[in-house]
DNA sequence: ATAATGTTGGAAAG
DNA sequence: CTTTCCAACATTAT
């Protein structure tokens, strides 16, 4: 195979290597770092650091899995590295596997390998903001030229934040503005490249194996249906491209979130943060779609606008000091959410006694992917609708065990469905529009009002529970008229079920009705305080605040409202 | 100062 | 199947 113009160069006869550090941008396709790595260079190191943190099994987690990573994402980057490495070798190179600490390995590498140019994918989270300003420090003593190219994203967070005058905007619609239509090329198609110069001393290890990272069979019974890696990406991507009239009437709020054997969506999104997938070539295949078709959905709706999240919320988390906290980030408001361990586990492992909730973090935990839908429910309920749990928990779950959890994206949604941001306030804009003669604000309501039913959400979709049927089998044979609020069930159905609440299956930690309308009084009270205080809420105004709703709930009488037992035909 | 703006709920009533 | 109530705003643009 001969090499093709581009990659020729005179300088290829002195000696020059380049560093290609893979970290996300797991892929060959479009990938900048990449295809500058291999211009003009006599030879390309193809770099993964294993980091044992976030890869090697910790047999003290509540799950199985690393310090960091559930182990349906381990996987997920084990087999995008060798998808990765597979690639590469086709194209005469091969993928260089070291493990240890990335910052530690990587200033090795480039003390010990021919290397002039070092290359890898800009990274807006602060992990890697961090660990990138270590290796650009050390590359530019070293007189080691650093590329570092906008290739996660479609656009550049810190060009939108400079063009709002140094704010991230905070809704989606001034972002949608603010960033227009892109302007982007996607890099050359690469059919050869440079060989892997000399390693040295450096033992390079091949992509390892689950088993090999300490795992063994017996730590789950059921794993993820996806598949990592680039080539399964871009099969998922083609698949999903076929069918023309999806694409094209795609409406997110409308899709199911029960449906398991055919999702709603197109569950690209882990290949998206693994960057197994260029969200770029995404989008311009989308477009393209677009451009065939007589009419079709827009953003926020839309494929295309579900893209453009992803952007929004890249472009918030990077321009937002303590952006996954709650002390000290500007945006979130102060609320005194309270530090109840046992509901925190009850959520976690599936026992809050709503199937629909359980039968969701079973997913989350089986496969480690749920409709946003189906998140949207379960964040709603460990917060602001039903538990009243810190989001912070709860988002630290989801960052472990969701194969496609990304830094940025699932804050964001964190602080959204507890409504510590973006998501204050809204009007239903029909009824604004209607009644803007008479009353702007008649129809205007905290959207803290807004709570997911745990029961009815579900039900809506899916009213024979073939979801929670799968995923909580104890329930299978469970009448669809119970299975809902299983509780509700005499006995005897509970029996022939086989199926006894309190003894096979939880009773509801909370009552829905009751602890949804403590939430809101909760909510309404928390909000009141971040207005008068001006956003500026100290920890004693905070512990303030918790005794009253200590004090409120003591003062209620012990008298548990039974839940109302709604059947349906 | 005033106006415009804001991704996707639930239940009951009509 | 559509309307209304829920409780009654914060932020940004003009």
């Amino acid at each position: 195979m001969k090499p093709p113009l581009s990659l020729l160069n005179p300088s290829m006869l002195s000696g020059s290597g380049s560093l290609m550090w893979f970290r996300k941008g797991l892929r060959v396709h479009d990938n900048p770092a990449l295809e500058y790595a291999s211009r003009g260079s006599t030879c390309v190191y193809p770099l993964f650091v294993i980091d044992p943190h976030y890869m090697v099994l910790d047999p003290n987690a509540y799950s199985p899995g690393s310090t960091r990573a559930g182990i349906n994402r381990i996987r997920f980057l084990l087999e995008s590295l060798a998808d990765l490495d597979s690639s590469l070798k086709k194209l005469g190179s091969r993928l260089l596997v070291l493990k240890g600490e990335p910052s530690e390995v990587l200033i090795r590498c480039l003390n010990e390998w021919d290397v002039r140019k070092l290359c890898f994918e800009y990274d807006t989270d602060p992990y890697y903001q961090a660990l990138d300003d270590k290796a650009k420090n050390y590359a530019s003593a070293a007189g080691i030229e650093v590329f570092s190219p906008v290739s996660h994203t479609i656009f550049d967070p810190a060009d939108i934040i400079e063009k709002n005058g140094g704010r991230p905007p905070l809704s989606y619609q001034s972002f949608l503005k603010l960033a227009g239509e892109p302007s982007f090329s996607l890099s050359v198609e690469l059919s050869w490249m440079p060989p892997v110069g000399d390693v040295g001393r450096c033992e390079i290890l091949q992509v390892p194996t689950l088993k090999e990272l300490g795992y063994v069979e017996k730590h789950q019974d059921e794993f993820t249906p996806f598949r990592g890696g680039e080539s399964e990406a871009l099969r998922r991507l083609r698949e999903s491209l076929s069918d023309k009239e999806w694409v094209a009437n795609f409406e997110k709020p409308k899709g199911d979130p029960s449906a398991y054997i055919k999702p709603a969506t197109t569950v690209l999104s882990p290949y998206l943060k693994f960057g197994c997938l260029s969200s770029r070539y995404f989008y311009q295949c989308l477009k393209d779609v677009y451009k065939n078709v007589k009419r079709h959905t827009s953003p926020p709706v839309s494929l295309v606008g579900q893209l453009l999240w992803r952007e929004f919320f890249y472009t918030v988390a990077f321009g937002t000091p303590n952006f996954d906290e709650m002390k000290g980030n500007k945006i979130c408001k102060q609320i005194p959410w309270n530090d109840d361990d046992k509901l925190l586990a009850a959520w976690r492992e599936a026992r809050t006694g709503y199937p629909w909730i359980d039968a969701i973090m079973v997913q989350l935990r089986k496969w480690g992917w749920m409709h946003h839908l189906a998140r949207h429910s379960v964040a709603c309920f460990l917060t602001r609708g039903d538990l009243f749990v810190h989001w912070e928990k709860g988002r630290d779950i989801f960052e472990r065990l969701l194969i496609d959890s990304d830094w940025a994206i699932n804050n964001g949604n964190w602080l959204w469905l507890s409504c510590s941001s973006f998501f204050y306030q809204n009007c239903c804009q029909i009824c604004c529009l209607h009644n803007s003669l008479f009353n702007m604000s008649d129809c205007c309501f905290q959207q803290y009002n807004r709570i997911y039913s745990p029961i009815s959400f579900g039900r809506k979709y899916d009213p024979n529970g073939n979801y929670i049927r799968h995923f909580l089998p104890i329930l299978k044979d469970m009448p669809k008229e119970y299975i809902y609020e299983p509780w509700t069930a005499p006995l005897s159905v509970q029996s022939k079920a086989k199926c006894i609440i309190g003894r096979d299956y939880p009773k509801p930690v909370v009552l829905h009705d009751t602890a949804s309308n403590e939430c809101r009084k909760k909510m309404g009270q928390a909000y009141a305080l971040n207005q008068r205080l001006n956003g500026r809420v100290s920890e004693e105004d905070l512990r303030k605040l918790r005794r009253k709703f200590d004090e409120d709930e003591d003062k209620q009488e012990p008298k548990p409202r039974r839940q109302r037992q709604k059947l349906i035909k």
